[in-house]
This record gives C-alpha cells, structure tokens and sequence, in this order.
DNA sequence: CGGCCGGTTGAGCTCGGTCAAAGGTTGTGG
DNA sequence: CCACAACCTTTGACCGAGCTCAACCGGCCG
C-alpha cells in the first residue's frame, strides 16, 4: 500500500490500525507505550516489545506546561498517551504559529536538528512516554523494525505537513476550517470513534494560529458554517458536523 | 549532532556533506547515483554501492515535462542528479501550489501513501535516477543503512517543510522573498558554491505559488528589494545578495 | 463580587489580490 | 534574416477579503 512501506518485508502487520482511544490496545495502561505501539505495529513479539519497556519513562504534564521548549538541546522523543498538546513556534514581535497539535498515538520526534524547533506545550493535562535518545539509539540497533516503522511514520507526517501548505497558501478561511474539522473527524474515526462530532481541546486563538488566520475569522467562520447548518457547536470546544458533504466539498483542497 | 541521527551507529560518514555541484563525488558522472550517494552518506563499503547501482535507471527530462503525476500509482523513487523540478498541486478551480524544488542531490519518494500526491514537472531540461519500488525494498533489506538514512533525511524534510508553514501563515511578502532567496542561497553553499548570487531556473509565477503569492507581489517584492538595495538581478533568474545582513533579518522568522 | 480569559460581533482600514497594459525575450516560420 | 507570436516580467490603478480595533457577553476563579 504506503509507499515506504515499499520498505517492509512484513506488509501485513498485527495491528496498524488500532481501534483504541489511547495508543493501541496492546498499550492500554502500560508505561512502555512507545515501545509496544511501534512493536505492534511493526509485528514484534509480544515478548520482545516486554523486554524494551523497561526503558520507557513516563511523562505528566499540567495544561499549559512545556513538554521541551524552542532551542534546548534535545533530550528525548515522546509518544502522547493522553491529553492534547501543541507544537508551538513564537516570532519576536509576538507573531504566533501552531504548527501542530499532538494527540494520543502520536510520536514526537521526528527531526534533523540537535535542538528543538518548536516548543511543545500541553493544552490539557496530558501524559507521554518518554525514551531517552540513548535508549532510542540501543531500541534502534536491536530492533530494525522500529526504524522501518519511524520512516513510515514520517513520511505520513510528512505528508500530512505537505497537505496544510495548500490550506495556508491558497484556501479562504471557510476551507481552511472545514479541513481542520474534517482532519479532526478523520483523527477520530481512525480511532474507532464517532466522526459525526469532534471535541476541539485547544482554544479558538490556538486553531488561528494553526490555520493562519485570526481568532476573529475564525469565529467568524465558525458562525458562518453554523448559519448555513454545516455544523452545530454546543459549546465552543464540541462541534457536530451536520453535512459532511458539504464540508467535505469546502475541505476537498486540502491533504 | 542531529536528532535521528540517534539512530546511526557510525556518527561519522564517510562523506555526508558532498562539496560538488551533483550530486557527491562518489556519484559523479555514474547512472547509480541514488545507490552511490546514500551508500557514501551511510558509510557503505563501495564495492556493496558498485554492486547495487546496477540496478540504477537514469530518466532524462525535457523542461515542462512530468516525472510523475498527482494520482499515479506510485512506480518508484528518484534522486535528481541534473536541472530542477518542482512539486506541485492544483486545485479544480486553478489555483495552483508549488509544494517546493527539487535540485540535485534532493530525493523524491518519501510519502505514506501508494498514489503519489503531486505531480512533478521539469523546470529545465533534468535528469534523475530512478529505483523501481521492488529494488528499493530489496536494497533496504540488504543494507539497513539505508534505512537509516533515508529516516534521517526525511526528518530533514519534515523540519523545512514545517518553516515553510511559518512563511505562508504569519510572514509578509518581503519576508517570504527573503527567505526563500536565503534558502536558495544556503543550498548553494551547501554545494560548496557563491552563496552571495543565486539562480533561479524557476519563473516568478512558481516562486509565487511556492510562496503563496501572486506573480505581481513576488515581482513588486523583487523590486523594493532591488530598491533598497538588499539584492541586485542581472536578468529575472539570476540574483546578487548584496546585504545578507538585511536579507537575514527579514528571514530571520522562517525555517 | 470583580477581574480575567475566551468567544463573538461590528465598523473601518489596509495589504495584497485583481485587472489591465506595456516592454522584453525567445522561438518559430516565412 | 526578419516578423510575429507566445510567454515572462514589471508597473499602475483599483478593489475587497481578511485584519485591526473596539465593545460586549458569559463562565470561572480568587
């Protein structure tokens, strides 16, 4: 199917797609996420991804703390068990970008440079697991399928990332924002979770900075598509889309 | 140093940053050069590099004419040895995104997905060196360091992709222009050439869909910069940097 | 109770887009 | 070798989508 997982020898892996809320089922509760969601996905023994979860620390974050900050020197990657996070990039003249948001199952870490681009923070109490890069190094040598794994995951990240240059360079702020919704239902449904609703943890300032507008067009926005019954917002942070068809239309530039 | 680089044993390739105008010199002149170029950069023995890039097909290109097509079944990966390319989208109803270039050295070929996303066209007459994805997955099973190294340039992708998304949401024209002068500026050196003139193979309604512009602005932008003397152009595709001080400052938010 | 934060709405303005035109260059065919 | 067409670039005049500024509302917390 994916195109580096032209890379894979194995093309029918146990559990690619989990069907669980937090990372994957053979993850549910345990500390060793990171280690047991890559190994299940790359089709490790059970015994083996038991063996490397030792390593695993876990990491608990307050709304609103840091995960790692813009410029350190990295210390680790991360996969997020629960809560919500931004990834986060501020210009001296307070110009803000939300260049990301980080759900449970997804990995930080995918970078070329020795220091944080970005800074990381918690939008809600949030959980990770966290390797260190040593530990990351050692999990790598003894385990080739975790390097398989990452690439795949970084090219879908990659990808993803491609996708919102079109939103930010030539879609008007009505599609811009039925993407983001429809991503967001896209997020849930792979999560075998209702998509008819999506619950939007971050703040109204939070989805202008990511989608390159301000907090007033997109409420603007958000007004429009509830005028013209696309969508219904019981509060502002849970929103159920009404016509799909009609927000896929306005999305269909977008990915 | 950098981030994946985690996961490389050898943390000293033999020649990971190629000062030649090609692709490495390893790989000049030979019709294996992706086989050539990431065997180098992955500190393969060459003899193993001689004995894949057999497997090597070289594709020329005239300038206009398409690599590959935005829905095609994905049929390979590439490197670009000669000319440049770009990578572009186009909407139904016309508007148009440049995604980014592709210059020698650059690798195409990292996404999740079995369709490929964008089409890839010829700026100037190019040519590239083509993998089937059957000799791909066999190479990477053979040599897991190229596993590795293609992690890590994905991740170096990923990372100047996400700049480019600080530039269309937050940065105004002339600090878009400046950046992406400077970009092109930076490859150049990296190639070991001027990095104080830049050529430009692509026309300003591309540098303009890269920028998320219109061809006037991109235009009226060169001009105040010749005006205030931050550059000079000889002809539309060849730029002098004459401050790089200025230019700096205004790019100073991308990447 | 009052201050603060987040969200929404309105009024007016501005930056970058749209439309139009002209000059330059390249390539082609007579 | 020249004439002409097609394309690229630049510049000007105007316009409007989205930004700025401001006000208001409601919920939350001290």
């Amino acid at each position: 199917m994916s195109s580096l997982r032209i890379l894979r020898q194995n093309d029918t892996p146990v559990a690619s797609a989990p069907a669980d809320g937090v990372v994957c089922q053979a993850a549910r509760g345990c500390s060793g996420c990171l280690v047991r969601h890559l190994a299940v996905c790359a089709a490790l023994p059970v015994s083996k991804a038991h063996a490397m979860e030792a390593l695993a620390d876990d990491t608990r974050l307050k709304a609103g703390e840091a995960l790692v900050r813009e410029g350190e020197a990295r210390r680790g990657v991360f996969t997020v068990t629960k809560g919500a996070l931004r990834r986060i990039r501020l210009l001296p003249d307070g110009r803000r970008l939300v260049a990301g948001f980080l759900m449970p199952g997804d990995f930080i870490g995918f970078s070329g440079t020795s220091h944080y681009k970005h800074t990381i923070e918690a939008i809600t109490d949030s959980t990770l697991c966290e390797f260190s890069m040593a530990d990351m190094r050692s999990l790598c040598h003894d385990h080739p399928e975790l390097e398989r794994e990452l690439l795949e995951r970084a090219c879908v990240e990659l990808d993803a990332t491609r996708g919102n240059l079109m939103a930010l360079a030539r879609l008007n702020p009505m599609e811009r924002l039925a993407g983001f919704l429809v991503d967001m239902a896209q997020r849930r449904r792979r999560q075998g979770q209702d998509d008819t609703e999506v619950i939007l943890p971050m703040t109204r300032t939070d989805i202008a900075d990511y989608l390159g507008l301000t907090v007033e067009t997109v409420s603007r926005s958000f007004t429009r598509l509830r005028q013209e019954g696309s969508i219904a917002t019981d509060d502002p942070h849970h929103v159920r889309l009404l016509d799909r068809t009609r927000l896929d239309a306005l999305a269909e530039a977008r990915a």
